[in-house]
DNA sequence: CTGAAAGCGCTTACAG
DNA sequence: CTGAAAGCGCTTACAG
């Protein structure tokens, strides 16, 4: 238990049992038997070993090996249920299969994106996890000519393997559900949150829309508003529309919690007086679910998102696969 | 934009620039000004490094300078808004300082924690923060025998400088403020969730304890049953307390957003006949506090924490310091 | 059963 | 203005 300020290496160790860095290398490692040393040494080392807290230097390691062990994934934020969710997911099943995971959140940043790419390829990741990126391919190529291997987590990209959420078929049997309330109505219906530009919005919308049609609802209706997902966004597009609209909707689909927590002091406000709002959205949290609202969440399915993710490990890299999880759509009685 | 598949080195940079790999070394760093270089020759340097997508091998680096520039932060869990937004501030923050920020969660397993400590021991931080550890006193010792400082967040412990939560006001202000809106009736008063043995749910046991003295509540009314955190254990200490008691509490005291999960299914079956239960949670979700109850909730202040964290590095490591951070109870009405 | 030595990709005095 | 060389802490054929 000596407190040596310094670090111990194998060498010390090596002195301390009167062998080689080789042998203690070997030892540590666990591959004495291979090695064929003695099973005195070996435990006269390991005992060295923990006597004076030796942790291996593991970047020395990496350099010597070439290889790492750590993987790196990208995310959004954490400060949400579905991406926080992502995060304790994805380190558990790294951990399990045996690499040292770290992640960085870009917040929704292309710049931040790339470089905490470079950064993580600085750091030698074996393979990196886009998760939500605005240019996964981009990555991709930057990550390729360091000869890394990547794969997109719930935004997809063109260069590697996806794996996102069934968007459009969530969407549209979330509006099932939303539109099934009002069934004897007219009503009018609000899609807001998210960027036009990304595929899950995009697919969000075609199911919304889609549902809508199907539903009987006329065009007039229906309104499609992607102003991006932070709250503040969300909130000040709901209040011009509702102005120029002179109305609020009768039934509205938030693309996303992030959007909904800067809608919901309105919506709440709203339940007073007006008729209530028919509130959707696509992600799910514990206690937005429990609001006073007439709420329906859609809960992307993390855990087999994260099964896929890592099974595509697995494969021989073939072909670039675009897998789509289903997800469950959550009524106010759904057990939680 | 050569699409090698082997990684780019400082040497095949030197040898396509005709140089050393000592003044590519040091225009990538930065300081060909100090070394003197010619302008002409770090442009050229910079140019091929661009073109080859060159990342500087941060594991060869740390192993040379002997230093990482690697800090690490372990942490009970991300899915949660209070340990989710420390993760995303700590990561801004760590950026900011220049360090490269990694962090783990450990699921309030004391063995995980001390091994996740060790791994990231083997990475070569340079310091580690200890968030809502069950022991950081362990693995203070660990990582001083690697000569590497610690700093406690959130759960504080001895043997380095914490900060935490001003637990005991936070508590006995969120009780008051319970008791408030019961001041007429003979309120039956309980607290659920947290380890008994951690400081801060003692702490809020003792506020909380303070604040029902002072608000007249006789012994015999107050009832506190730390179960754990886990939605889980709150859930069936509740069930079983309410079944012996053969009563609901007027007022409940939750120590966490986490134990507020589990039992708030229950809550809202109540709120249907029954008198409504007046809530209070340690700890603020944003969603949490919109849901159909009456419900106040203690906001930590993870700003002013990992402030008051990152000025620590920067005081003369002296005597071992308590920061306590003010808290800020948010009522129905307060602006989110 | 075990050791000496080269090599992983950097940095940094030192020498010129 | 720039290069040669040692060293950081490991791993791994290779030799015995």
């Amino acid at each position: 238990m000596s407190e040596s300020p310094k670090k111990t290496t194998i060498y010390n160790l090596a002195d301390l049992a009167g062998t080689s860095a080789g042998t203690v290398s070997a030892v540590i490692n666990g591959n004495w038997k291979k090695r064929r040393i003695s099973r005195k040494m070996a435990e006269r080392v390991l005992k060295l070993a923990e006597e004076h807290g030796f942790a291996l230097n593991m970047q020395a390691r990496a350099l010597s090996r070439e290889k790492s062990g750590i993987i790196g994934m990208i995310v959004p934020m954490y400060d949400n249920r579905y991406f926080s969710s992502i995060a304790q997911e994805f380190e558990a099943r790294a951990r399990d299969a045996g690499y040292f995971p770290i992640v960085t959140c870009t917040r929704r940043d292309p710049d931040l994106e790339v470089a905490a790419a470079r950064a993580m390829l600085g750091y030698q990741v074996e393979r990196l996890i886009c998760t939500g990126a605005t240019d996964p391919d981009r990555i991709h190529d930057l990550c390729a000519a360091a000869g890394v291997p990547t794969l997109n987590l719930d935004l997809p990209g063109t260069k590697a393997s996806s794996v996102i959420s069934d968007n459009y078929k969530g969407a549209l049997e979330l509006t099932d559900s939303l539109l099934a309330v009002k069934a004897s109505a007219q009503p009018t219906v609000l899609f807001i949150g998210g960027r036009a530009t990304d595929h899950n919005t995009s697919e969000r919308i075609k199911g919304f829309h889609e549902a809508c049609k199907k539903g009987g609802v006329p065009e007039a209706d229906i309104h499609v508003l992607p102003c991006g997902y932070a709250a503040q966004k969300a909130r000040s597009a709901y209040v011009d529309w509702a102005k120029a609209q002179k109305t609020t909707p009768d039934i509205l689909f938030v693309n996303s919690t992030i959007s909904l927590e800067g809608l919901l002091p309105l919506l709440d406000a709203n339940a007073d007086g007006d008729p209530q709002i028919i509130v959707g959205c696509f992600d799910w949290d514990p206690f937005a679910a429990r609001t006073n609202l007439e709420m329906r969440m859609v809960k992307q399915d993390v855990g087999s998102m994260l099964g896929a993710l890592f099974d595509l490990f697995r494969e021989p890299k073939g072909d670039i696969r675009l897998i789509q999880i289903p997800t469950i759509v959550q009524g106010k009685d759904s057990s939680v």
